[in-house]
DNA sequence: AAATGTATGTCAGAATACTTACATGGGTCA
DNA sequence: TGACCCATGTAAGTATTCTGACATACATTT
């Protein structure tokens, strides 16, 4: 092995006391944790959709306008925690590839519905069971339980993080 | 209000029958939960640590740097999640600003041991008081057993993802 | 009806992070 | 010792996403 992959056991203590000042293990912080997770997820996903010639977002993206036919680019957008123009490249993208379509001009207002196209319903359909693999995975080795009160208690941490500080 | 904001009840089930196709609501995914705090988490931290003239990766950065004196890049980069190249940027930035010091040649090997300055551990301890209070923040509607909980769960998914897949 | 406010779509430029690539140093093992 | 392998540091180019800005369209208010 190479010499980057000696142990660091800054955390180890080893008269038992606890130190105020002293670094808490990082994979006890929440956050930490997030940051990990999300990029294996990320990782994982990424490799499972390169032979769709898919990439994570557009596949968020799919998957959102399977849920909501005829969404504008901003609603998508925020449903991907993107900006819109991010979600305008990615549509772009997609429009090219006869994934999505996009009328040229707006009915009324500005918004331009975007809808699945056929293709981008099968395209869309493969991924998905693509994905649920990897989702499957990544949740297996908690129990029904202990899925809900994560997906719970993570939705409580949107929230307080969301929530206005103080007026 | 704009246009936008219309109700899209996509998985209100009229009839009541069950429909295996029908989308599973979204917040039930943990992946999508997981995407949403990360943004939200990010969101709050760059906004906490601007007024210091930091971004989320730089104070990742030096957290890291005072859990491991002395780090090497490409370890930094793991820990951090991001690759050597990016690190890289990144302690080229705060050598400039004089907040981290490496030696300009190694003394074995190709490793250039990282450090921070005592103006970048002032710097970090400032940064790290106002992050704590964005976790705690975020933490803050979790009872104590649940949070240890909590951070079980996502190191379990955590290896079930990161494990080999089948060989 | 005019003024105001808000949301949308989009362009241009900047920032950020990644992929590919290469040279160097140091272990491992025949 | 020499061949091999692996990890490191770094450069160049690409890809992705963001910030700032602007014009348009509708709703609301007066």
């Amino acid at each position: 092995m190479g010499q980057g992959s000696e142990s660091h056991d800054v955390e180890t203590d080893t008269d038992g006391r606890t130190n105020d000042a002293a670094p808490v293990a990082l994979e006890s912080h929440l956050g930490y944790q997030l940051k990990h997770l999300q990029t294996a997820l990320r990782s994982r996903m990424d490799e499972t959709l390169r032979p769709l010639g898919l990439t994570t977002p557009q596949y968020n993206c799919l998957e959102q306008l399977r849920r909501r036919p005829g969404a504008s680019n901003s609603e998508l957008a925020r449903g991907a925690f993107v900006t819109r123009q991010t979600m305008n490249t990615l549509l772009r993208g997609m429009q090219d590839r006869e994934l999505v379509t996009r009328p040229v001009k707006a009915d009324s207002g500005r918004v331009l519905p975007t809808r699945l196209t056929p293709a981008g319903e099968r395209l869309l359909d493969r991924a998905a069971s693509r994905v649920e693999a990897i989702s499957d995975r990544m949740v297996s080795p908690l129990d029904e339980e202990t899925r809900t009160m994560v997906t719970e208690a993570l939705g409580l941490c949107i929230a307080a993080l969301e929530a206005p500080e103080n007026g």
